[in-house]
DNA sequence: ACTCCTTGTTATCGACGTTACGGTGCGAAC
DNA sequence: GTTCGCACCGTAACGTCGATAACAAGGAGT
């Protein structure tokens, strides 16, 4: 049977659009179990038997705003890289000035694993840094690239979020964009050809140069890149 | 008479001290005006004779905790404005790792007004910033300057106070400020030669595709290229 | 001596997250 | 057709939280 499963997520919907709304309305503060539930009609209880939790219901709602929100949007996957890079940033940031408790509710998660919403954040934004990396445009280490600028557009949404809405400093955002960006991007790829032979053999020219190695292990990487590189049949 | 107001001072003193030692020991959910009144010795209206609120006691606990660390530490307010802008913010970093419960309950205070120990802070480095206009250094405004350091402090701080204590990568906040500081300072500090890190960066991408290496070898060439890449270049 | 302000103590309020328990309906089995 | 088993639903409650009212006690100042 098919309709206790649809009243089961009809139910599970309008919840989550309670508390949505809810939170949207009169603040995090206003989101308890009870609100939602006389909100959406239903008994306590029914929350905890869909959501497990309240963290869970929260985790929902996170969960549904997002995917109503970038549904609005095209994602310009193609292109170039540091115009996606760009394009996901100021997304981000407009999400979390459009959805201000939403966005301090999930950010903020004092202690214990992130939320799942904040996770996902990270997956895509690790993808786009992932082609930034693959394109030759990075200097810094992916993670170390990933790291600046999650924690660039957390800390600065957060200040816009903490100073009243008529003066906030908008241009802060492309600011911050432009300082994570001008200390993590080389200037022009440093490659031509991102093959995987292209790029080792121009690894092995700036070998000698790289910082923190011992010589043992330059002279090991080195050995192991003329193996890889005469390894090829062409 | 005096002991009235030294008997007030010191059930006062004691009512922090037990905050704090169950702050970080148990984490901030056990911080409930029931356990802290117990732990302290006095009746839970105490609390509220004294602190008026419980966010009053949140804040009296970070102004102890803040003034018993910095009191630790000598500030150079004088010399080189960015060495003191430096040293200050490796002082806040290292304030925020210590003290991970405390901080992220003051530095996300959803909404509403700010924490005092916030405004506190932001003093502070209002009073750095300044120095580095007065200076000349600056080549942005001085709110601007100001804001970027701070988003970036806190996002920095947050964003290592999310993953486990084991794996953070502590040159994180060095990369930050060197970012934001090469953006907002008029003469741009030594950049040092990208071209090496891009070759390493680009090619340790295309690690997973070279053939002719074992696992064994690929998993020792990316853990060198994450400790070249994660090296200090002065 | 009398009054007033501070302190200590108890009891309690309303709200919160969460859960135990009994009823209820529906398909399955005989 | 009747009965059994089981998943669901609604009521009520539990334990805890922040916060406060009410009142006793005791010393300070006049």
């Amino acid at each position: 049977m098919v309709t206790t499963q649809d009243t089961r997520d009809d139910v599970r919907a309008g919840i989550v659009s309670a508390a949505t709304q809810l939170l949207r309305e009169k603040g995090a503060n206003a989101v308890t179990t009870r609100a939602v539930a006389q909100a959406a009609g239903v008994q306590a209880p029914t929350i905890y038997r869909l959501f497990g939790d309240k963290d869970g219901l929260i985790d929902a709602v996170a969960e549904h705003v997002m995917a109503t929100y970038v549904s609005g949007k095209s994602v310009a996957a193609d292109g170039d890289p540091v115009a996606d890079l760009r394009a996901g940033w100021r997304a981000h940031v407009e999400f979390g000035l459009t959805n201000p408790e939403l966005y301090a509710l999930i950010a903020t998660r004092g202690s214990g694993a992130p939320s799942p919403a904040t996770i996902a954040g990270l997956d895509v934004l690790r993808r786009r840094v992932r082609r930034l990396a693959a394109a030759g445009l990075l200097r810094v280490d992916e993670e170390r690239a990933l790291m600046m600028i999650h924690s660039a557009g957390n800390g600065t949404i957060l200040t816009l979020l903490g100073m009243p809405a008529g003066q906030r400093d908008l241009g802060l955002g492309e600011a911050m964009l432009d300082a994570v960006l001008t200390s993590i991007l080389a200037t022009t790829p440093v490659t031509p050809d991102t093959t995987a032979n292209a790029v080792a053999v121009t690894f092995a020219t700036v070998l000698p140069d790289l910082p923190g190695l011992t010589d043992a292990e330059r002279a090991l990487m080195a050995e192991w890149l003329r193996r890889t590189l005469t390894h090829q049949t062409p």
